[in-house]
RNA sequence: GGUGGGGUACCGAAGUGGUCAACCGGGGCAGACUGUAAAUCUGUUGGCUAUGCCUUCGGACGUUCGAAUCGUCCCCCCACCA
């Protein structure tokens, strides 16, 4: 493939590059050597699920495997002591070795997912990082100054804020830049909020007399709500194993302005398809439900097969557009001695079928009008209710159980 | 080390002796509507079968008929100056 060709498709959906020109060398030089590009990536294992956000970036990767190049992907078990402070995450609990190794385990079953395991090094940032005497780090401190660091974004909003910045958080782009030093990375890709710490790996490899790595940004998607980009302590992802029901119905609910979002950086799509369709909708020949069902299917189905993903479609239509009963729902076996004369308080149920925390939640269900049994509504927080096998108690458009006395 | 400002429910943030289970915003949940768990609007958001009772406003003791609010001691956080 001509070096143009395979730059168009590296740098699709890219938003900083650093630099086109320096990149086309290096793939020049790649192929004259006949070798290789080593392609950084870096995962923190604090949180061990991988989600729709990291894909982004996945998909880069698998797009320079597909080149022919090779992904180093490194787990920072070290740096995950020091919680990376981009975008101003709060200081995360130490890890121990086991749960980092657990992490990097599940982690790597995951990322399997989308990336080529022969083309692909992982790499533990313990190897190089642990050894270091305080005199290397020293060394290491003494070369970058206080005022590059400071000039990072992130670190200057906080002191504004009169949010605190750690020393540690300081040394963070340092670790993470020292990664690319050990790795010889030629290109290292990351979210837009990573850029800083790209950048600093370029810094330190060329004090350390290295040739510098290329540096590529890829936006950030943002999460079920809308806003906020996509991380699991906002809680507002998809998983990359949830199972296909609950991956579609997330799909489901995210805003449909952000449909395009999703096609291009999860799916990648080329952005003429999002121009056509959005035009194609404001003309009324789409419509976005459609849309987002072919999103959703398409996404479920690139972690759990097309076949999964339309029954997970079909199941999706009964429970929530037809409002039927979902195919399966957890079967709940009621204590005894909830009943009275063969009776139980309605808010009891609710709590014992696991529907709701407390009573006093549930009366408010019922009271809102949320709660069904069988094919009767309950409106009376204070009701005695009767309850034979098999019977049905629905709370809200989303709680099912099949009851067992 | 010095000075100042803080710690309130999931988060942010009011409240500075009783009318405070605690304004308001975000988030969550529910209902209506719908095109979907979109959008919008409305309600709700400590616990207890409950016109009341219990636990909660960094912690511990106090003062008071009564404390998130006052006092003492302690713990923690932030900024500025050194």
């Amino acid at each position: 493939m001509e070096i143009d060709q395979q730059l168009d498709i590296i740098t699709d959906r890219a938003v900083d590059l650093v630099s086109r020109d320096e990149l086309r060398r290096k793939l020049e030089q790649a192929r004259a050597a006949n070798r290789p590009l080593r392609v950084k990536y870096g995962a923190d294992p604090s949180a061990p699920d991988i989600h729709l956000g990291h894909v982004v970036g996945l998909n880069k990767l698998r797009e320079f495997q597909d080149l022919g190049h090779l992904v180093v992907f490194i787990i920072g078990d070290f740096t995950g002591m020091i919680g990376d402070p981009s975008g101003r995450s709060d200081t995360r609990p130490p890890l121990t070795r086991a749960q980092v190794q657990d992490n990097a385990r599940s982690y790597q079953e995951q990322v399997f997912k989308i990336l080529d395991p022969r083309r692909t090094e992982v790499r533990f940032n313990s190897e190089w990082c642990a050894p270091l005497k305080f005199e290397d780090i020293l060394r290491l401190t003494a070369k970058i100054t206080v005022a590059r660091m400071l000039a990072r974004e992130d670190f200057q909003k906080r002191m504004q804020a009169n949010f605190p910045v750690s020393l540690v958080e300081l040394l963070y782009p340092l670790v993470q830049g020292y990664d690319s030093v050990m790795v010889d990375a030629d290109v290292e890709i990351g979210g837009t909020d990573q850029l800083f710490n790209l950048l600093v790996g370029r810094d330190l490899q060329k004090a350390f007399g290295k040739e510098q790595q290329s540096v590529l940004t890829l936006p950030l998607l943002e999460g079920l709500d809308g806003n906020r980009k996509m991380s699991k302590s906002l809680g507002n992802y998809v998983g990359v194993t949830e199972p296909p029901d609950a991956m579609y119905g997330k799909l489901m609910s995210i805003p449909d302005e952000l449909m395009w979002r999703y096609f291009e950086l999860v799916l990648c799509r080329p952005a003429s398809e999002t121009v056509s369709r959005q035009q194609a909708l404001a003309a009324g020949k789409l419509h976005p439900r459609d849309l987002k069902d072919e999103l959703a299917q398409a996404v479920t189905g690139k972690f759990h097969g097309a076949e999964a993903a339309a029954a997970a479609a079909v199941e999706f239509k009964r429970v929530f557009a037809e409002h039927q009963l979902p195919k399966d729902m957890p079967e709940v076996v009621l204590p005894a001695d909830q009943f009275k004369d063969n009776r139980i308080w309605v808010a009891a149920l609710i709590v014992a079928a696991g529907l709701a925390e407390s009573n006093a939640a549930a009366r408010r269900l019922v009271q809102q009008g949320a709660v069904r049994l069988g094919d009767q509504k309950i409106t009376d927080p204070r009701a005695d209710v009767e309850v034979a096998t098999g019977c049905i108690l629905q709370v809200g458009k989303r709680g099912f159980a099949r009851l067992t006395r």
